[in-house]
DNA sequence: ATCGAACACTTCGACATCGAAGGGTTGGCT
DNA sequence: AGCCAACCCTTCGATGTCGAAGTGTTCGAT
């Protein structure tokens, strides 16, 4: 059975037979997972009205533990996101009072971004759903084959240097 | 070695032990690799003046052979885009030149969308760099280990209903 | 103690995308 | 023929992101 990539693939073939196209066999099917699971993992979210980024944000302080606060820098390296877009997603969390902001005592060029009690119940109720949606997206890999997938891509991502920051 | 997604599986194991979060590594690090290649691939697209909407637009009509001509419809379906989006993709082509847009002769509502010659010439130059870039990005797995990633994702793919559409 | 560079965040303008609404065009049904 | 629904594209308003510039803060060298 071909998926759209395999058509995409046998189209430059025909068109370019000079070029070896299979590393788009790779990063189109990444793009392309990437699209689908990212749509059906909104559509979970929108049901505890959360958009994915809002999600991302509370999840992130929630698993950081107690006391459920991070630096808006902090925030920003583990998001890979821009500073700016970062300002904009806790003015929206806040105005929702999913989240606290405060200049941090300790250095006032810092800001700290804490989870509220109605964030966090929020994202503890929603975080359980979203895993099992995920697993139930998965479900046409095995699990032996979910993890050769995680390897893989583990190795690649080292590859590409993408190493663990240390734990604070 | 871990990465990135590692440590974050680990604080999840830490705050939420009732959750089985290893999906969260598979699709966590599908997004991350997504945006580290992403931004590998803007990069060397950048040297040939162009965004990755647009060699994704060239790209398609190129490999789709001649006349290299599509509808509007055609390539909103192949690309995963609302049919906005590509009214606006098309009208920055145009403007630069690599595109010509016509109404359909054989039925006015349709709009057809040719590469010129000066987009034919940038796009077969621009593909070639783009498949040895993504091949060196590639590196970090064996020739092997990139064919059983493709072939994982293609399971994947396919069991979310992404097949091939018919060939016209 | 002072000054300047580095830092952390915010503001600004530009842009790409989306969903919904709008405007022609076509085809089928009577 | 006539009409309505479906179709295809464009326009519109809202949203989220980015890079660059701006503002205030801290640290270090003198």
């Amino acid at each position: 059975m071909n998926d759209a990539v395999d058509l995409f693939l046998a189209q430059w073939a025909r068109e370019r037979p000079d070029l070896d196209a299979s590393p788009m066999g790779v990063i189109g099917r990444m793009n392309r997972l990437q699209q689908l699971l990212g749509r059906r993992v909104s559509d979970l979210l929108a049901e505890y009205d959360l958009e994915r980024w809002e999600f991302d944000v509370l999840a992130t302080l929630r698993r950081s533990g107690e006391p459920y606060q991070l630096t808006a820098k902090d925030l920003v390296r583990m998001m890979m996101v821009g500073s700016a877009a970062m300002t904009n997603r806790v003015d929206r969390l806040v105005r929702k009072e999913l989240v606290h902001r405060q200049v941090d005592p300790a250095s006032r060029r810092r800001v700290l971004v804490t989870l509220t009690g109605k964030g966090l119940a929020l994202v503890d109720g929603a975080v359980a759903a979203h895993v099992e949606n995920e697993a139930r997206l998965l479900d046409g890999l095995s699990g032996e084959e979910q993890e050769q997938l995680a390897d893989l891509m583990r190795t690649l991502l080292l590859s590409l240097g993408d190493t663990a920051p240390e734990t604070p």
